[in-house]
Formats: structure tokens, C-alpha cells, sequence
DNA sequence: CTCAGTAGGTTGTATATACAGGTTAGTACA
DNA sequence: TGTACTAACCTGTATATACAACCTACTGAG
């Protein structure tokens, strides 16, 4: 249990420590090869294993001349999928505005308290915003997170920085967990996607975790008939990638 | 464009080309470094490096003080997610069977032939199935399979081993792409399924390569009310894994 | 001023060596 | 027979060293 871990795990630790806790900002300098020889008294090969891992786990870019740099948001983030939906759409090309409905803090209940691990009545922000592509509903965003975890939630302006960019600013998101299914929407819903009567919804319900715990849990709901998630799964080792577009795809038979 | 690839790297692709050919199945003893050292003409830190990667990547497993050993499916296999319907099913304990509704030669044609990205009228099968979990419909396969892929693709049984079990056994699938989107089925999926008027369908449409083409494209509709995907992302280098379930989920409140 | 060349720092790879620790099979001893 | 030990092999880690390739900034020549 006490297993004293090898030197390249710790400097690895180390750097990933510095990067959680943001002394070392996206884009800021990681200390060389060379840097870590002298401060920590290893090997340059123990040192560059821990860069190397480092960079083959998406926390840093090396470059071979310059030096290592923390991964920024974009490149770290392809653990996170598909979270920030404004990202989804500045990539096609597309205007992303958001409408906030709810933005207040109540005490974690039922369901809410579960997903969470916390207690009945901890503090938690819930938050409830349609976002638009092009002035067209495209979700419709309820997203519950823990109070401690960001304190500054009620005072966040949502239409100009979405819920996720916020959160991953507030302390990298290491960990989610999500479930996708087909539904019909009710009527409130329908109205804020302004969908007709008939047109399922899809709904991800998508629990974040970070440093270990959960810290939020959000449903979205999109239009059926106006958006689809895509994915790409490459081998191990490959780069890997994933997003979501609202293709018009070219209609199978049946 | 024709640069030489470092040493590390000829071995693990060596070692690949011969897990992907066959020659080297699942639980068979990859050569030890010792013997990469002698055969390869290169040092054990060489050797260890391209190993150590291969096992980070999933391709093999290594056991200090035994050996190497290629992975077997089921641990290889992560990329794949939730290729086979059978084995999501057993996992949750519940008897799994299959209808064949259609299993035929066809030329393909416009949507099949782009995705597959043959000319139109190659030679494919045709595969329409219902799976069923504890005699209840959960998904309509509606899938197109490359026929210089996999000849004796008309002679199979899918009532005993599904298509992507089949596939998979023919030769290793090493990347898929997928769309996810909720949708109305129409009168004939909705009989199949047995899900009443108004009720959606989560609809699957999945492209897999093997060998750098894509081989087989299909369409998988599951009713909205019994059937959802779920996934667990963690960060890269942690081990990564996704799957489906038809949980019980405790309905959100709105 | 402009541009070519260069020095120095950085990563990328490769090797030889060493020791620690796990696993297995066989051997020697009781 | 049975058990303890040992030899052989394997992976895991760590170090020192070397050379190549890349990038930046500076310097000196024109």
C-alpha cells in the first residue's frame, strides 16, 4: 500500500500536481529535461521518460528544440469529449449565443444529492440555459455543481462563458461519465427547442469528475431532428478524437 | 515523407503486423527483450521501450518475472466499444437471441457504396436482424458488410454468433466511427421492436475500418424506452473503458 | 541594415550497464 | 516423499553517455 514509486512516476506527479493546482498555467514552460537533472537529481533518461509520458498522456507538448510546454485547453481536453457545446459550434463555423433561464443556488436532493456523493441539502448551483446555433435552439442545458467546488458560480456570466469552459477553468476535469438515450420531450422543453410535437429529443446526462470526486452533473437535450453526436474510436496509441456535428446526413434507405 | 522510423518503432509495428495478421493470437508469448536484443540487433532499452509502449497501449500485457503476452480480445478489444450487442446483454446476466430477418448478396449502391467507398455495384452483403434481450426486442441491425471482406459471410449462423462477433473473428476491426442520434422509427422498425406509436428510437450508425478501409457500415435502432449508451471517459494513459446498459435510471425531476 | 552562420539549449533516440524483484522449474537435502 | 533452496529467465527501474535534429538568439560580414 505504502509502495514507494518509482523516481519517473514521481516527477510525474510532481508536474501533474503543479499543472492541477495552476501554478503551471496552459502554454507555461515545464521545466527541462535538464532542469529536472539538476533540481531532483536524476538521470536525463528518468527525466525525459516522465516528459515523454507526460506528453503521451495529453498533459504537456514537447517540442524538440524549444521545450515543454502544459497542453492549453484544446489539447488536454480530448479526455472531455465533447463538453463545451460553444466549442462544437465555433468549429462549424457557426455563431453560439446562450439564453440563461435559472442560474440560483438550492440544497442537493434525491437525485441530485446521489450523483453528487454528497449529503441531502449540501449546497449546489443549478443552472438552466438554452444555447443556440445560429439563433436555433440546439440544447437545452440543466446542469447541477457542487457549491464548494466553485463558489463563484452565481456571480458567472453564462451568456458570454458556457458552464463548461468555466469549470475546466476553475480546476482541470480529469474524469465523466455519460448516458445517451432517446426520449420524448415535455412540453417546457419542447418549447425552449421550439421542436414540433412528435420530434424526440436526445438526452446526454453527463457527471464530471474532478480531483477525484464529482462536481457536476448536467442533462442535456437536443433537438432530434437538428443535431447528432459523432464519434471516432482509433486504436491505443493512435491519436484520438471525438466531436459532435449537426451534419445533414444523406438519408439511408428505410 | 519516407523518413525511417526509430528502431522502438520498427519493433512495435513488427510486433503489430504480427498480432493483426493472426500469427501471433491472444495469450501467446510475445519475444521476451532478451530475445528482441538477439534477433533485432538492438539493446534491451530498445527493446524494453517498444514493449513497455505496446502494453501501455493495450496491445499486450507484460508480467515481470513471465513475460509478454498478446492481449486478449477482451482487453484489446476497449477500442471497439460496444461492437457486440451479445456480450452487452450477458453482461447484464440476461439471455440474448437474434432473428435473421435478411442475409443477402446485393450491389452496392449510392449511401452503402460512399460509405464503404467502393464503386457502386461491388459486391456486399446484406444483413437485417433482431436482437433480442430475455425475448425483448433491442435492436434492429441493419448492416452492409464488404463481401471481398469476408467471403463466406452467406454460409454464417447470426442466430449463434453475432456480426460483430463474426466480423471481429475474421480480422481484427481497428477503427469505427460513429453518429448518435434520436429519431421516429417507422411502421416497420416500430413492429419489430414492439414499441408503440410515439415513442423514439436511439439510432446507431457505425462505419469500422480494418486493414485502413472501411469494411462494414451499419444502422442499429434500439427503442428510446428500453435501451441507452453509456461511457466512462478518464484520462488518457489511465485504462479507458465504455459500454452500454439498459439501467433503470432514477428519473431527474422536470 | 540585412542576411548567413553559429553557439547553445532542448528534445529524440540508442546503447551499455547495473541492480531489484517476480516467476518457474529443477535440484539437493532432509 | 516432500520441502527448501537455487539457478535461470523475465520485467522494472535507474544511470551515464553519446549523437542527431531542431530551434532561437546572437554575432559578424557584407
Amino acid at each position: 500500500m505504502n509502495a514507494v514509486k518509482p523516481r519517473y512516476q514521481q516527477l510525474k506527479d510532481l508536474i501533474i500536481h503543479r499543472i492541477s493546482t495552476g501554478e503551471l498555467q496552459p502554454s507555461d514552460r515545464v521545466p527541462s529535461e535538464y532542469e529536472l537533472v539538476e533540481a531532483m537529481s536524476v538521470s536525463r533518461m528518468t527525466a525525459n521518460r516522465a516528459l515523454r509520458e507526460l506528453n503521451d498522456e495529453g498533459y504537456v507538448k514537447r517540442i524538440a528544440g524549444r521545450g515543454t510546454f502544459v497542453s492549453d485547453f484544446r489539447s488536454q481536453s480530448h479526455l472531455l469529449e465533447v463538453q463545451n457545446i460553444a466549442d462544437e459550434i465555433a468549429g462549424r463555423g457557426h455563431s453560439h449565443s446562450c439564453t440563461v433561464i435559472r442560474q440560483s443556488r438550492q440544497h442537493a436532493r434525491g437525485e441530485v444529492a446521489r450523483a453528487l456523493h454528497v449529503e441531502q441539502g449540501t449546497d449546489v448551483f443549478h443552472l438552466q440555459l438554452v444555447h443556440h446555433e445560429n439563433a436555433m435552439p440546439i440544447q437545452v442545458e440543466d446542469r447541477h455543481v457542487l457549491a464548494s467546488f466553485a463558489p463563484d458560480c452565481l456571480e458567472q456570466d453564462f451568456e458570454a462563458v458556457t458552464p463548461s469552459a468555466y469549470l475546466t477553468a476553475v480546476a482541470p476535469l480529469q474524469e465523466a461519465e455519460q448516458i445517451v438515450r432517446a426520449a420524448m420531450p415535455n412540453g417546457a422543453i419542447r418549447a425552449q427547442l421550439k421542436i414540433d410535437e412528435g420530434e424526440p429529443v436526445l438526452v446526454v446526462i453527463r457527471r464530471t469528475w474532478s480531483k477525484g470526486r464529482p462536481v457536476t452533473f448536467a442533462r442535456l437535450q437536443h433537438p432530434g431532428s437538428r443535431y447528432e453526436m459523432t464519434g471516432h474510436y482509433t486504436p491505443p496509441g493512435r491519436p484520438r478524437s471525438t466531436s459532435a456535428d449537426v451534419v445533414q446526413l444523406e438519408q439511408l434507405k428505410q
